[in-house]
DNA sequence: TATGGTAGAGAACGAACGTTCTGCTGTCAA
DNA sequence: TTGACAGCAGAACGTTCGTTCTCTACCATA
């Protein structure tokens, strides 16, 4: 059953080790060394071997190389495969072992870092819209928003997560559980940002 | 409000400046360059004084050093601010002011790149656990667990995701939705991982 | 007017780096 | 049994890198 398997340079299995000796040092160290500390890392001698694999793994399109001759990572580097019919989180049937996208973890965040922000959420007025305490709300700051988007908002000096609402020519805002009330601003309704990711942690 | 700004180096506002172009960078590079490079980044002439900023971003704590000199970025590098006490998602309370603890997107992800996977959900069968269809589990693959993990069982050549549960002795696998039966496993139970995250993103 | 800190420029130098090239195994098919 | 190729080792070399050191321009304060 291969379905899962991280994707790897066809052809080659060599080299897949060796990316993945690459991928587990990038993960610990934020970078690609030189040839010289390859060696170490890839447990060879020859810094011209290095360079080699280092040539074959940017052809498979897991790495490139900057303008200045650096060696980075791209998205594929990246990425953790996906099963194309998924898990079924119903009665299970059958997973289609093709191959799918790719999810790359930085692409949600990473894009905007500096309009992005991450805000612990606290209390169960979201739980009907699957939002806990304790997950991670991923929001991009603005001030716009539309009808109908979860929106983190400002009021009386406060932070607070619902959707955005209208009533009556009225913004307001409205919890995900039926045991809190709508609130409704008197006067105007500020938006701090938009919530366009959640993410949540089980403790291993 | 100052309380979502991203964390810069104390009593210097040009080193702040310095940071946010080495993260922007960094965002799209994924690594650090030489100092001759920096030079064009920062926009200084002086591989010297670009070498005394590093310095004092690495006594901030932004970045270190690897054992054989090379400059990568820490945590903090990464971090996103948190409001102390987040997002009431009930009544709305008080916001501190006081930065707390930073959460750093690829901490879940990135720690054991080869043993992890991410797989959408199909279904609503585990929607009172608040994991909806679309949303993508962070899944790490092993085949052992506890009772009361979320876990990816393989059931007849299938994958399901499920809370483990016991019943006389026997391994069971609950959905967290009424409509859905419990599934008894006739034999063995083989699991392929455990559910460690989940994220979900919003269509912008 | 003198002083001291901040924010850089620029040269010099040895060490480290990437690149290229040649050579050496083991394996496997012809 | 030969030869071809994959999988390395190791030396050589010119370039680049990080480091250190000296110097300067520009404030602000005393």
């Amino acid at each position: 059953m291969t379905v899962f398997d991280t994707p790897t340079p066809e052809s080659n299995p060599k080299d897949a080790e060796y990316l993945a000796k690459l991928q587990d040092y990038y993960a610990e160290w934020k970078s690609i060394p030189s040839y010289a500390s390859l060696c170490e890392v890839f447990g060879i001698a020859s810094k011209s071997w290095v360079k080699a694999i280092l040539d074959r793994l940017g052809k498979a399109g897991f790495i490139e190389r900057t303008p200045d001759g650096m060696w980075i990572p791209t998205r594929q580097f990246f990425a953790r495969p996906f099963a194309e019919s998924s898990v079924q989180a119903g009665m299970p049937v059958s997973v289609t072992a093709t191959q799918g996208d790719y999810f790359v973890i930085d692409e949600m965040l990473i894009d905007t870092p500096s309009l992005t922000t991450m805000i612990p959420v606290k209390g169960d007025s979201m739980i009907d819209a699957g939002i806990h305490d304790g997950d991670i709300a991923v929001v991009e700051k603005r001030n716009l928003a539309n009808v109908g988007d979860i929106v983190v908002a400002i009021v009386d000096n406060d932070f607070t997560l619902k959707t955005l609402g209208k009533e009556g020519g009225k913004f307001i805002l409205r919890p995900a559980n039926s045991a809190y009330p709508v609130i409704r601003p008197h006067g105007s309704l500020e938006i701090f940002g938009v919530l366009v990711g959640l993410i949540r942690k089980y403790r291993k």
